[in-house]
DNA sequence: TCAGTCAGTTCCTTTAAGGAACGCCTCGAT
DNA sequence: ATCGAGGCGTTCCTTAAAGGAACTGACTGA
């Protein structure tokens, strides 16, 4: 398949793709946010293939995304646990379950429903602006070129300038 | 490849991901969204095969995320453009752009900044409650299983059960 | 008439996913 | 001690998908 590379992008959204963009990648995420940390376990629960799943493990660790923890001397055996940055990764999942639920539930409605700790209930989460804290959506933002932009181009915002050759 | 389908996966996020999980679509879904429409620019500005493009562009519009809309009769053109499903989608896309430039975008700052229409300010999205309000992430959250879960089962809340066969 | 633009499509090569088998270590039962 | 099963990978082969270049086809403008 001989996947083009998106972490050498100057876009944050390539970058992220970048981590968690392989298949299988965000669906071990969830899986181990859910509370499955082996590797037997995440192998049965999701129908991967096993040598896929070892590659995205060690990949998700190496991004430090996951941490890899003993827990068992002999035989040596490890399980999988989140790290900081992988638990803000699992906000993304949220946003996907949120619109997953909202576009392709249907009849049958969400499969899963997350109760929040603060107020006890059953709720989806919602996007807000961190500066004014109203509602902040796609439709609600200009886009502007930021200090980690890496080409003053004319009106391509965020789209990534790899080859750097063929301006045009 | 033979990838596995996601999108029979009684969850919400696997179904996403049949929708924009493939590999270049959340980087087409971001152009067409920054305001590049038309089948050459999307290719030149990505980087991305013609027929990988064409294959996602079309996949897209099955899917109601992208519409076909015709801006020149002879010879026949056509431009993409985002639904009301696909712009839902661009909230994805900001909560990845908040986590690459937290944990991605290192010394150079964020590529991209975002103002927000209804304050002015540049600022970026946060996930909140949509009952209370108060700030919602994956470490505030307990799952349940809701009326789309497809098996009654012990702990596993949202793996999938494909197989249906080798329950263990 | 000839180059250029735009949007695909076709063909070939390379790489990744699926899937099954195998390897290795250890514990527990016979 | 021997056998089987659990747990975690790794290896091998097949199949499908990505990359990339060339090609088609309908037009435009010089």
């Amino acid at each position: 398949m001989q996947r083009t590379q998106f972490g050498a992008m100057a876009c944050s959204i390539a970058r992220t793709l970048d981590v968690i963009g392989e298949p299988w990648s965000p669906l071990i995420l969830r899986d181990v946010y859910a509370g499955t940390h082996r590797f037997e376990q995440l192998q049965r629960g999701l129908g991967v293939s096993r040598k896929v799943l070892a590659e995205r493990l060690n990949w998700l660790v190496a991004q430090g995304v996951l941490t890899r923890r003993e827990y068992s001397t002999r035989p040596v055996r490890h399980e999988y646990l989140l790290t900081d940055k992988g638990m803000e990764l699992c906000d993304l999942l949220l946003v996907m379950v949120r619109w997953g639920d909202r576009w392709t539930a249907g009849e049958a409605g969400p499969p899963v429903l997350y109760r929040h700790h603060a107020c006890g209930r059953t709720s989806q989460v919602e996007l807000r602006c961190s500066a004014c804290g109203e509602p902040m959506h796609a439709t609600d933002i200009d886009l502007l070129p930021g200090p980690g932009a890496d080409s003053p181009d004319e009106e391509r915002l965020d789209v990534p300038d790899v080859g750097a050759s063929e301006r045009l």
